[in-house]
DNA sequence: TCAATGCGGACCGGAACTGTCCACATATCG
DNA sequence: CGATATGTGGACAGTTCCGGTCCGCATTGA
């Protein structure tokens, strides 16, 4: 039953896996006449799903760009890689598709068996971190992310355990509605069912998320989530708002820092650096990080902190087994 | 004509795009009577795609994970997120996962339209770089390496401009047979037509990248990819080696360097790292960037150079505009 | 207990699919 | 130029499948 179209889907998962194909191979994998395939391949393109076909001498058919974005076939470790490309990308917020790589998260996540999934999480807490190289204070559960995501779109009601700003911990039963990227953060605007008002959580205080399976009607007196969470944020995100002149033009500045890390404004030939951050060694480290040279406007602070920085290089440095032999570590 | 097809593929979309489903719901957004979905959603499980059911009250479908990875349904913002989360896991190299990486990578550029492509192209060019933190001297263009993938996969010859070692360029035309990763780099191992003979090439290198249609019979006697480009390697893939003593736990050590970035060994309570580098100063930019404390073995250049990384923090410290307050860049 | 939800058998008419046969168009190679 | 390899698509016939309709049953939650 349904024979062609698990056919279709192995002649596209073909047709991805190698750029080109003679139509006799395709026919023999399928085992169809080659009839049967140039009508398949005229099926896919009825789909949306443009395949190029060109005759003679190695001639063959190949997908190529240009309609619907077709169906992506992948293997198991594909999966693993998507996946784990995907939550990087999450947790870097790229900027204007924070959105589209939760999403996408979520329905790759979905469907992987657990043992894979197992894999992913291994791979990413152990890469994840050190790429965003965010303070360690606010590490974000890409788990929790997608547990939320999912939930917010069924809609379904969500349980969790909420630590707040001084560290006490409450639990939380709400209707999620709305997922919202702000300042390096993310949070969730939902309905809180005990309070019966409208709260916003920051995601990465949250835990133990539990999709309860119940369904609810989104509320029609629902205020803006972006509105409401900015409110909330108006007072410092970061304890920390540096201002720091890179000495380069914007072009290499924009090479060298994350959109997500900081905003850069061009300042003649070099760059204005504006960069938040709840720990001033974290914005030392990371000028120290750069190819170079810069000037500090504020916080005085920060210039402690990066001679602080530079004394402990110094020290460290100084420290240095002198002759330079091996021969040490048991 | 294949209504069938189409339809199981926007069911599978809509599966996908949200986590549970009442049945009825899916029946009219498909324009069929419940008793065809029935049949639908037996279709599906037939191809091996797990559709769970829940009856009574809050019921519905879901797609589970277990079977066959189904075909994953994305939007072009989507698309534009996996296809940045796939460029990033191949320029990291994520260990053991490079190849599906690009294979994954592949798949989806080879069907994405070009205007789309760009949007992906302006994206990784402003942050895979930074994630990396590679040595400005060896970045990859993560194109070339889908184009090189490609090839290799049709089996198709490829035209490519190479520049050695010496910056000597020169133009080649190979059969390609193997990407190889090793030491933080891509290598293809190839069959050089004009020279007659087995060569390696560092991707890196390679430029103006062009297919050129022709397939090709691989030979037979074709020596070991992975043997031959680690022979090539034997001496110096980096300029400089580095062992380091990280003083903290190998466990803490491991959240914060990338596996890519270097090799951790245990070494009691500390944490043995070694690191390469065409460029010493990077090395040094690195551990600074890192929040602990270090002492390094060799070699002493790398004293050196941190100790000329702490002049310049502090010297840049020393220029801040002391009073510390807002009111300069223009 | 009742309502909402999913399950699947039986039937039937119409539509779709496949293989076969065939004439044709378009490249590449010698 | 001709031979060969490759893709194109019409026509036909037999078979299969598909979808709608109707119906009774099973499971869950309020």
């Amino acid at each position: 039953m349904s024979e062609t179209t698990g056919r279709l889907l192995r002649l596209l998962s073909l047709l991805q896996a190698r750029p080109a194909w003679a139509g006799e191979e395709l026919a023999q994998r399928l085992e169809v006449t080659d009839r049967t395939l140039r009508r398949d391949i005229t099926r896919l393109r009825e789909l949306g799903y443009p395949v190029e076909a060109t005759p003679g001498r190695y001639g063959g058919y190949r997908l190529v760009a240009g309609g619907a974005i077709p169906p992506l076939l992948l293997d198991e470790d594909e999966a693993v890689a998507v996946a784990w490309g995907l939550r990087t990308a999450a947790a870097w917020a790229l900027p204007g598709f924070e959105d589209p790589a939760v999403m996408a998260l979520a329905k790759i996540e979905q469907v992987l068996p657990a043992r894979v999934q197992e894999r992913i999480r291994a791979l990413s807490d152990a890469t994840v971190r050190v790429g965003t190289q965010f303070p360690s204070e606010g590490r974000l559960d890409v788990g929790t992310l997608v547990a939320v995501a999912r939930a917010r779109q069924t809609p379904e009601r969500l349980r969790f355990v909420y630590r707040d700003g001084s560290g006490r911990e409450s639990e939380r039963h709400v209707e999620p509605y709305q997922l919202v990227h702000a300042g390096r953060r993310w949070y969730l605007f939902a309905w809180d069912r005990d309070r019966e008002d409208w709260r916003s959580f920051r995601v990465d205080r949250m835990s133990a998320v539990q999709p309860t399976g119940m369904r609810f009607q989104r509320r029609e007196d629902a205020p803006d989530a972006a509105t409401f969470v900015a409110e909330g944020l108006a007072v410092g995100v970061y304890s920390y708002r540096a201002r720091v002149v890179l000495h380069c033009p914007i072009d290499e500045a924009r090479r060298l820092v994350s959109p997500t890390a900081a905003v850069l404004e061009e300042d003649g030939d070099r760059t204005l650096m504006r960069i938040g951050a709840d720990d001033l060694d974290w914005i030392a480290r990371y000028l120290a990080g750069m190819p170079v040279r810069f000037t500090v406007l504020e916080p005085s602070e920060l210039v402690e902190a990066i001679c602080d920085l530079a004394e402990r290089l110094r020290a460290d440095a100084a420290q240095a087994v002198t002759p330079a032999e091996p021969g040490s570590a048991p």
